[in-house]
DNA sequence: CTGAAAGCGCTAACAA
DNA sequence: TTGTTAGCGCTTTCAG
């Protein structure tokens, strides 16, 4: 690591100019196949590794796409992990534990975001990109998301997770995909999913079942977009049936699962709806953990719906029925849809909006 | 997105010379409150944006880390997904599923690189840095890792997914971390755990249950480093009890749930033994799928573990023995001891091992 | 086929 | 406090 070569070192080593180097690594056919084979053999002898910084000034582009996700709100207390205290054999090399009570599994968004990572790797991968992931810190001037902006040739940024102007600044260097969302008709690319619709139609559903007696929303927070829309579809639903909307009763939690949880204990002692439709998994699960706790059969007492299609709605018992965010595929989406940007610089901003899937299991299904 | 602003623009807009527009941005308290003010009015008129290559060529440094994971196996077949198929209106915006079967939860090591990623995210985060994620392709030359090593501070790898040659020339560049895998002698800082402890005191305690006959091994693929260490805990074990290796029945999968029912079926057929021990979780929880189709008690009739510590294992029935990995940690970690070895670019090789968790629920409890 | 030289956009002495 | 200037390491005409 002592000082980094440079194509100064190689071309001199090599007894070539600098320029034969550079074409030795970018258009190897450009260049006679002796000097190529002293190029090379300088460049492996000397363990020469190109400076990204310096290629992507001269180029013009730098082969990375970036990923900008808001900050870690929950983790941010994480404890301080001292590494150090664990150089080996300073610390045991395993504990036990016993019989630890049912898993919580209570990442919140991060499961989302883990997804439609892998998603957008996966296709970034695919297209020949490295992806720079970035989280966003609480900086007044957003300052995380501009210094990545200086060294991507594209941004995917997931909605509201930075303020219109900054994005509006950025979007004047480097195309911008906005992922999720509502998609406004600005000028960017969004990639987003029918929230509302798939509410609705959820809904329809559960009112089939039900007959008149509306369900219980179960909200997330106030300031959720996503969380907005599905009330909006699912309102939208209730409508339509008939139902005055102020009949129904909306619980608002945090869409964690101990919200759900909390909701469900007040309909206990409060009376039991037919029906509870949460406005995430995560609620419904904490939902279903107290109703099993009261000894309230499901779905038989009353039906219980979710959103998201997070994994752990497939392993509960009832297994829940929601409605799948096709996160893998939003992520890949974000991606194919930077690249294309890329290629064609003024094509018309689309909008592409990917299908959910509405995933009936048994906690939606009354046995008549 | 017409041409980026530079220095030069802001320069000259806000009439003074470029030094003064990078102070303003580098150290704003050598700069007169005046002119820093006009600085950022042009700042923010024309929508400047640093070119982080420039910076980076400049500064000799990036303020990335890089996290280099080998690549998509099987992904690489995934469906092309035209994204383009989905322009809004294009197609309906759900589908329906009907009671589909119980979840798979197919990803075998992706779900292990997830966690891993969000705990060096989380660290990076924290540190100050962004963090730049490549996925190996299937180059002769290893390219992607060579591109992003020009283009980060310090790159964390995973161990066996680069060639040692090519290792050894990225550290001439850069401080590498390298995560996983067995911690050899050589200079890199490594971040690992202990699979042969865990495995070997695992081991132990199901010995404790079944007395002198030997557990059947459930062995992962025979490339995997992991798997390797694991079996070496166990086979250590089980010649500490006295009991002659080759009286030991293995049988080999690829730590997919499918190859863990296949065995399982097999020990079905050819008669049980008193416990399973499986190289990983996957593998575990197909086992239990088939001893439940059959009609077989765990841990009754039989003793089943895993290793890993997935998600699945804490919500499957009887809910499975294993040993967790410290995912989230090892991602920490291997940021930290990267971010460290930049401040302290000749301190000597550190080697951390995180301790493993051993869990031990109802697939391993022998009613007495 | 190869070399010379002009940038790419920014930082950091060094002067003024 | 501000400006001048010399790089940082690489790509890419343009000559030869």
């Amino acid at each position: 690591m002592s000082k980094a070569a440079t194509v100064y070192d190689v071309a001199d080593r090599a007894g070539v100019s600098i320029a034969t180097v550079s074409r030795v690594l970018r258009s190897p056919d450009a260049v006679r196949p002796v000097t190529r084979e002293r190029v090379l053999d300088a460049v492996s002898a000397l363990g020469y590794v190109p400076s990204g910084s310096a290629r992507g000034l001269a180029e013009r582009r730098t082969g990375v796409l970036g990923l900008y996700f808001p900050g870690f709100d929950a983790a941010e207390e994480a404890p301080a992990l001292d590494v150090l205290a664990n150089i080996a054999g300073a610390t045991p090399p395993f504990t036990i534990v016993q019989d630890e009570t049912d898993a919580e599994g209570e990442h919140p968004s991060m499961l989302f975001l883990d997804e439609v990572l892998r998603g957008a790797e996966l296709e970034a991968w695919k297209q020949g990109f490295v992806l720079m992931v970035g989280v966003g810190r609480h900086d007044p001037d957003r300052s995380t998301v501009r210094d990545m902006a200086g060294r991507v040739d594209g941004l995917v940024v997931l909605a509201r997770s930075v303020p219109d102007e900054v994005l509006a600044r950025l979007a004047l260097r480097i195309p911008v995909v906005v992922l999720s969302g509502p998609s406004r008709g600005d000028s960017y690319d969004h990639v987003t999913v029918s929230n509302a619709e798939a509410m609705a139609e959820l809904t329809r559903r559960v009112l089939d079942q039900t007959g008149d007696t509306p369900p219980v929303f179960l909200a997330g927070p106030d300031d959720s977009p996503d969380g907005a829309e599905r009330w909006e579809g699912f309102s939208h639903a209730i409508s339509e049936a008939g139902i005055r909307i102020d009949e129904v009763v909306v619980l608002r939690g945090d869409f964690t699962r101990a919200s759900g949880r909390r909701a469900a204990e007040q309909l206990i002692s409060d009376g039991l709806p037919t029906a509870l439709m949460a406005a995430n998994d995560q609620m419904a699960l904490g939902a279903l953990d107290a109703f099993r706790s009261a000894g309230i059969a499901v779905p038989e007492d009353l039906i219980v719906t979710g959103f998201d299609g997070i994994e752990a709605a497939a392993l509960s018992r009832p297994r829940l029925t929601t409605v799948r965010q096709p996160m893998i595929e939003l992520g890949r989406a974000a991606v194919q849809v930077l690249a294309r940007r890329l290629e064609r610089p003024d094509a018309d901003p689309v909008a592409v909006r990917l299908p959910l899937e509405i995933v009936v299991r048994e906690s939606s299904l009354r046995p008549s």
